[in-house]
DNA sequence: CTTAAATACGGAACGCAATTCCGTTTAGCA
DNA sequence: TGCTAAACGGAATTGCGTTCCGTATTTAAG
């Protein structure tokens, strides 16, 4: 009855490691030049491993996708806290969506890969949501009566993922305008404060 | 020199005409049943022919979605006429907007294939777009200064599409909420009228 | 330094849907 | 009725995702 219910794997074995890193390496390349949603294969490859090695250490395509941008959306995530610092409320909540808005449309296909519900990328979309929302719903919080009260986080971020779909680069600012008014619908313009 | 240069094309075949029917109908009853991205094989079943049949008449699977809805969205388009003279321009504007709502939100995948860039779906959008963008084109000039100027009746489409693609049967009432919002912060608070 | 068990590896094999191709059938017409 | 063009169906091809298993490597014990 020892506390064991985290089963945390044992150590990666040093060549498992290696490749485990490799494929993330990798990953990254091919996702910047032809998209998330790439062959496995072209990864495999680009690793220098088999596909079966892909699959073993990324069961689903989605694993591999977090993988490789953990580290920007967890800095996305934090970077809530110096903006709430910086500008008042509502301000605060706009410059963060900015933000959100950079770390997604960037990423050739990511967009789409959040709304797909295809079982390979099915656990994206909540992978991302359990490490944004928190941060937006903080925002929002503290935005307290300049917004409507009646969206909430886990709404309002994926009606910008979504919006982000199609960005191609040459479609970035109507996505940004896009966005602006649908933040601009979020404020209150009711009783002013 | 004569002026041919539209190549209508020889009048069908009489089982050619009978198998364009049965596809067109065996596909709405497929697209309705599973999305607009099942399987051509299963469409071709369904209607009694053969794959080859299918791919003749319609080359693309929009070819195929097109033909499918087109009734809907020209209907859609119509409306648009109807409710420009029941409602002031705003309203009117919103209310076909909610129209639109309807027309794509309930056909499975549907948002989704209109942003998909794969070649099967390439025409699609453009498709719906030439038939809807004029009418929004409308209602947008008709309400003048009540909304923001900045931003075009192609965006504006794009947008509600956009933020259609997630809509299970479950996720109407969010996806509502949401076009809502940007229609909010499409309208114009600045000087009145 | 062996050696055995546990892990990991690679890529062949399989499944599934898209799309093409061509020998056969059928409608339209004289 | 016979001929030609149009249309048909479905087998074959292609491309990717995913699984499986015989082989190779790491690790730790002796």
């Amino acid at each position: 009855m020892a506390p064991d219910a985290q089963p945390s794997e044992p150590p990666l074995r040093a060549d498992a490691r290696r490749n485990r890193d490799a494929l993330i390496e990798a990953a990254a390349a091919v996702f910047a030049a032809v998209g998330v949603d790439a062959p496995i294969k072209a990864i495999a490859v680009q690793a220098g491993v088999g596909v079966g090695t892909v699959y073993r250490r990324f069961p689903r395509r989605s694993d591999l996708i977090a993988a490789v941008f953990r580290h920007e959306v967890d800095a996305c995530a934090l970077a809530a806290e110096g903006l709430a610092v910086q500008y008042p409320p509502f301000e605060a909540l706009a410059h963060w969506i900015d933000r959100l808005l950079d770390l997604i449309i960037t990423k050739r296909g990511l967009a789409s890969a959040l709304q797909s519900d295809a079982p390979a990328y099915a656990e994206l979309r909540a992978d991302f949501e359990a490490r944004l929302a928190p941060s937006l719903q903080r925002l929002m919080d503290a935005a307290g009566r300049d917004i409507r009260s009646d969206i909430s986080a886990r709404e309002l971020w994926r009606a910008v993922a979504l919006l982000c779909a199609p960005a191609k680069a040459s479609e970035f600012d109507e996505t940004r305008k896009v966005v602006g008014l649908l933040v601009r619908g979020l404020r209150n313009s009711g009783p002013s404060s």
